[in-house]
DNA sequence: CGGACTTGATGAGGGTTCCTCACAATGAGG
DNA sequence: CCTCATTGTGAGGAACCCTCATCAAGTCCG
């Protein structure tokens, strides 16, 4: 009997990433962001006010694709742009107050949610799931 | 010290589908076919000559997208649209012999692919991830 | 210094993939 | 028959990505 097999395998993470990705799109809808907005936020928020450029590498999207996320988040009031200082052809961005409050919230929910997707996992369960998760080839 | 927290599992499982969803776009190129086409070959290849109303069922997208999709695959010789026998309003999809031959080889890459993805991991890991992940919350 | 090349963001235009809405043909029920 | 629902699809549009061209500004080098 071909019992745990790689296919097996394979499919139970894509199902339980789809599960988690899904819950994450629904608690994502209150805020009217996209996956991909949150993640463009997220990566301003960890950068320090990077440049456009930095977004598009931390998002591996082309620049020009960067300057259309923050477009949108600017006009929802999320972030702004504001000069560099060192380089006068290239633009900065940062979190609004509101910009901050939206991400506190977000990474707040998505933790919750987190937490109870794995409510029902023994502790021993997560260590190991964490062990055999940390010793799958990287991407 | 937040050992095995949630938001870590939820990271690994994420990077884990993050990294076979790579591999696998990566192995689809040489057929010239996106993700989201193959899950369509493959739903028509289940579905026994299904209507385009119950492709577009099995991929959870718009009757209208289903066209689309379908479009292409015959396009490409992959499958043939048949009238329905029992409603003249309706059309079903069926593989075409190249549409065959491109599956059996496609599942047999994919297969090969989730392998080599665990090939390190030791039986009673399997057994283990197997178990534990069947027992998260299904989508 | 001053010209040549590079680099940062963006306008213009295009492709893919999804959507909603409208519609013609057909089926089903009074 | 005469509605009313359903099936696939044309038309048109939105989101998201791309490349290429452009302009301003930095950098390099004789």
């Amino acid at each position: 009997m071909a019992q745990d097999s790689p296919e097996q395998l394979r499919d139970l993470v894509m199902s339980a990433a789809r599960a988690l990705r899904r819950r994450w799109f629904t608690a994502l809808e209150p805020w009217g962001l996209s996956p991909h907005e949150y993640r463009a936020l997220r990566a301003i928020h960890g950068g320090d006010s990077p440049r456009l450029g930095d977004v598009a590498k931390a998002l591996r999207i082309a620049p020009r694709s960067a300057t259309e996320v923050v477009d949108r988040l600017e006009k929802g009031g999320l972030i702004e742009r504001i000069p560099d200082a060192s380089d006068r052809r290239a633009m900065c961005v940062r979190l609004t107050a509101q910009g901050g409050r939206v991400i506190t919230e977000l990474d707040a929910a998505r933790d919750a949610d987190a937490a109870e997707f794995f409510a029902d996992l023994p502790a021993g369960d997560r260590a190991a799931l964490r062990r055999i998760l940390e010793a799958l080839p990287r991407p």
